[in-house]
DNA sequence: CCCTAGCTAGCCAAATTTGACTACTGACCG
DNA sequence: CGGTCAGTAGTCAAATTTGGCTAGCTAGGG
């Protein structure tokens, strides 16, 4: 699956109550929409689907404020903190190569345990750890390396890949062990939205970071 | 983009003629199924699409000679073929994160000269330096780092990515630039597809090296 | 005072992706 | 000889993603 149901889910909790372009709004300020499918579509989409399934509530509001089609605003569901946390523990846990999972669930994983976390990283480096292991017995068969030819630097990438996650993750479990951050219950949260009628300091325009050709 | 178009693309192109099934076959063969997002539904949907567009020719053939609907063998056309190389060279150049994509030009890149892949590698190194350097001046403000939270964990995190990207290629540019492997116009070039009838020794069921949770 | 540019807010059609499902054949089992 | 299991070949509806479009306001220039 895509990030995009966790951040949307991230923001709306994080506002208490969100539109769509709040929603919009905040994913743009952390630069969402350059290292992940968060385009206005995609949005509005998962805001509509998660209100259907019950994740969020929709409330029917007056002519937005400035301009445009009366809006609607959101709330989270006690259905929806708990597919929140769920989705946070497996983006934190699961080693699936699409980096932007693991860079949503990094900007919203302050919102566990410091201990759980902790946890959660340990697991993902065993995940890790054993999908090498798979990945390497799998693809050096009896006749030794070399006989694949060049298809073998596919798995010499996807090695190398796994290793280099491996190891950044083992770094940010030691910065986090060494105290690093407040995590949940740990006293004043950081926040990262943006109130109504506050400045997005990084508006679209400045240099992209998502892709570069 | 996904890879789907180009693993297509390459798959008739090595096959001179395929119908769907073969397709499907031989990207499960190159475990495709496993790193991207290569299943039954995409790839017919892509084999249509193209022909519609012109890059595949499409032969209505008699029922297929074991069970099942009758097939449609494609053909790639000389707009497909440039399209092949388009893709080819885009995506060993493009430095867009996605794993998938850079995998498959791996598996095709022997279908290039040998001197021109160096150059799209080292291309693709100077795109991630590129990257790299836009980056950290976004986002180590005036008030130095630190500033940020746990937040800064995702630059950490994403300039860490490049930076194993960046070697990783720096790494195969040297085993090409030694004269490793057979590029195009050096001899016999690796064949990586099935013949009709022959088994698929990669078929499902074997350890999953995509995704680990 | 009119016109345009730019922002606000969101919608929509088209393309793609997903995950399940159909239908037909041949082989093997008892 | 009937049942069912595996393999062949592909289809389909639903969900999602993409990329661009609409429409209401407001500020400012001329």
């Amino acid at each position: 699956m895509s990030a995009i149901r966790l951040l949307v889910l991230g923001a709306v909790r994080q506002h208490g109550r969100a539109h769509g372009y709040q929603v919009r709004n905040d994913l743009e300020y952390w630069g969402a929409h350059e290292w992940s499918n968060a385009k206005p579509g995609s949005i509005y989409h998962a805001l509509k689907q998660m209100a259907k399934q019950g994740l969020l509530l929709a409330h029917e509001i007056a002519p937005s404020t400035a301009g445009g089609p009366p809006r609607v605003e959101y709330e989270i569901t006690e259905k929806g903190t708990e597919e929140y946390f769920t989705l946070l523990r497996e983006y934190l846990t699961a080693y699936d190569q699409r980096p932007d999972v693991l860079t949503a669930a990094l900007g919203f994983m302050v919102d566990l345990e410091r201990a759980e976390a902790l946890e959660l990283l340990q697991e993902r480096v065993r995940g890790i750890e054993g999908w090498r292991k798979a990945v390497t017995e799998y693809y050096t068969p009896e006749d030794g390396p070399g006989r694949l030819g060049h298809i073998g630097e596919i798995m010499n990438f996807w090695v190398d890949s796994a290793d280099s996650g491996a190891r950044w993750t083992r770094g940010l479990i030691e910065r986090i062990r060494g105290g690093a951050y407040t995590f949940a219950g740990e006293g004043e949260p950081f926040v990262g939205v943006l109130e109504e009628g506050q400045e997005n300091p990084y508006a679209t325009g400045r240099p992209h970071w998502g892709d570069a050709h």
